[in-house]
RNA sequence: GGCUCGUUGGUGAAACGGUUAACACAUCGCCCUCUCAAGGCGACAUUCACGGGUUCAAAUCCCGUACGAGUCACCA
């Protein structure tokens, strides 16, 4: 072997959500930080009952979004296919294992009922005992249960398991668990359907495909002991594991699609990058060596180290997202940020202005892209405001003062040269100067008086600029009018 | 309830027996500034869930307690 292979293995049944796709962020960096390393999706899709349309789409797409791209899977195929489970199912895979098992008197054949197993356990609860199921089928002779099969029972494949003795198995992340057999259930390898558990599944897919690292949510610590059995029973290699901590929606919830909107595809729809989502996610759980925060997918590849993964679960924080995602925004190329913006500059400026010029003002300001049409809400209306707003204790405007400052800022205005950024600035600071006051006394009622609001994205000469002569001197008379 | 795992500031976290307990987000100040944002500077855990123990020395090792989570499905 010697070459990393590592597998992302959800179950088709909905969107994407942040806690899965962290694990598919580990399951690949693991793979690529072998340059030799190949990471692979495989469908887990075992569970006929749960099974929602479209949903293995949503899968392909969000890896693509996220830059994940996988070596093998279904839709691009590989050696080890299918990479589908019912189609697995098809080949009679697991149900041949299975068999092997029984013959091997490490499975037994089932044809208890879940409704006499429930009974069975609810029993026992109401005495204060644990339960562990004990299977009288595990007695059956080989006659009775080939006659019953015969009759048309249904049945399951049960995995026997000595009671006796401990098991365990070494953690990257967690280090060695160690539970007593005793407490481990024989779980059903193969439902009366025909197919596998997941239990099953992902040990015999697993081992088929040359997994070397299992990468799963630490909510599978507790069954791994009884998946090694399977691997020592079938003599199978057993492959490293990297159990990762949850990632949690507050104190005690973990994060789950069905409370909140933390999909991916929400956090898309809502204006984050993919790939800040990504680099975000990444910090969750794991920490890299140097304090450096922000890393690209290819960086991370590099900076990434198992050892640094965590044990405690994270509270996913959608304000320092933001704050990352903004990071991106300012930090991408202008091109490609007009370009993504655009859409969003579109539904609130339908007015005949420089969407550039926007954009530009916009750069340094936006967190998330759904923000920006509020912070453009003036552009196409002015909005109805009191003349209050005039009165800014820091920028020293009153009112009063402000009408003066309108009446001058009118005067430069309808008689400037050119219109444009530097003759604007140029002269409105040298008017400024003239009159003797600061920056701010003049600036900030222009500012007011185009926007109606307290803050805008942009100054009041990047606002000029964009709105143009006529459109800024009939706000500023507007303006003057209010203040009359 | 049994078993497994976890517990450093509001949040993400570093520290791998000896540091003033990093750093980042958030928050709060100040500076810069034509507003806001960005940027700069500073404040914010006398303390690492709690109680014992080991040690010259413990957030770091050991034991116990509390609290939390996961698991105990013909779900993954």
């Amino acid at each position: 072997m010697g070459n990393i292979r590592t597998r992302f293995a959800p179950s088709p049944t909905g969107y994407m959500h942040i806690g899965n796709l962290r694990t598919a962020l580990y399951a690949y960096l693991v793979a690529k930080k072998d340059p030799n390393g190949k990471f692979i999706l495989r469908i887990e899709d075992t569970d006929q009952g749960r099974l929602i349309e479209g949903a293995t789409d949503i899968i392909f797409d969000t890896l693509k979004a996220c830059g994940l791209k996988h070596d093998e899977g279904p839709d691009v195929g590989g050696e080890y296919g299918p990479y589908v489970q019912s189609d697995r199912v098809k080949q009679g895979l697991y149900k041949e294992y299975a068999m092997k098992l029984v013959e091997m008197g490490k499975a037994h054949i089932c044809f208890c009922t879940e409704e006499d197993i429930q009974a069975q356990k609810e029993v026992a609860e109401a005495k204060g005992e644990s339960f562990i199921y004990r299977d009288p089928c595990k007695k059956l002779s080989k006659e009775e249960i080939e006659k019953r099969i015969a009759n048309g029972e249904p049945y399951v494949i049960r995995q026997n398991i000595d009671p006796n003795g401990t098991t365990s198995f070494d953690d990257e992340v967690y280090g060695t668990i160690t539970v007593d057999n005793a407490t481990l259930d024989e779980m059903i390898l193969l439902k009366s359907d025909g197919f596998p558990t997941y239990n099953f599944a992902n040990v015999i897919d697993d081992h088929l495909m040359d997994i070397t690292d299992v990468v799963r949510g630490n909510e599978y610590l507790s069954s791994t002991p009884k998946y090694n059995l399977l691997y020592e029973a079938l003599g199978w290699e057993k492959p490293r594991y990297i159990h990762c901590p949850p990632v949690m929606k507050d104190e005690h919830q973990k994060l789950s699609k069905r409370n909140g909107d933390a999909s991916f595809q929400d956090l898309v729809a809502k204006g984050y990058l993919p790939e800040a989502i990504l680099n975000y996610i990444a910090l969750l759980g794991w920490a890299p060596e140097e304090e450096r925060e922000i890393y690209s997918l290819e960086e991370l590849c590099q900076a990434f180290n198992v050892k640094r993964i965590g044990t405690s679960g994270a509270i996913f924080d959608i304000e320092k997202l933001k704050w990352m995602n903004g990071v991106y925004l300012r930090e991408m190329e202008f091109d490609r940020y007009k370009d993504l913006v655009d859409p969003y500059i579109k539904e609130a400026v339908k007015g005949p202005y420089d969407h550039s010029e926007i954009a530009h003002i916009l750069k340094e300001r936006a967190n998330i892209l759904t923000e920006i049409p509020e912070m453009l809400d003036f552009f196409d209306e002015l909005p109805d405001y009191d003349i209050s707003l005039y009165t800014n204790k820091k920028m020293k405007t009153d009112p009063v003062i402000a009408k003066n400052s309108l009446i001058e800022a009118k005067k430069f205005l309808s008689e400037v040269s050119s219109w444009d950024h530097d003759t604007i600035h140029d002269g409105m600071i040298d008017l400024a100067q003239k009159l003797g006051v600061k920056n701010g006394v003049l600036m900030y009622p222009v500012r007011v008086a185009l926007s109606g609001k307290a803050f805008t994205p942009g100054g009041a000469i990047e606002l000029s600029c964009i709105f143009g002569k006529e459109e800024t001197l009939r706000r500023i008379d507007i303006a003057l009018e209010k203040l009359a």
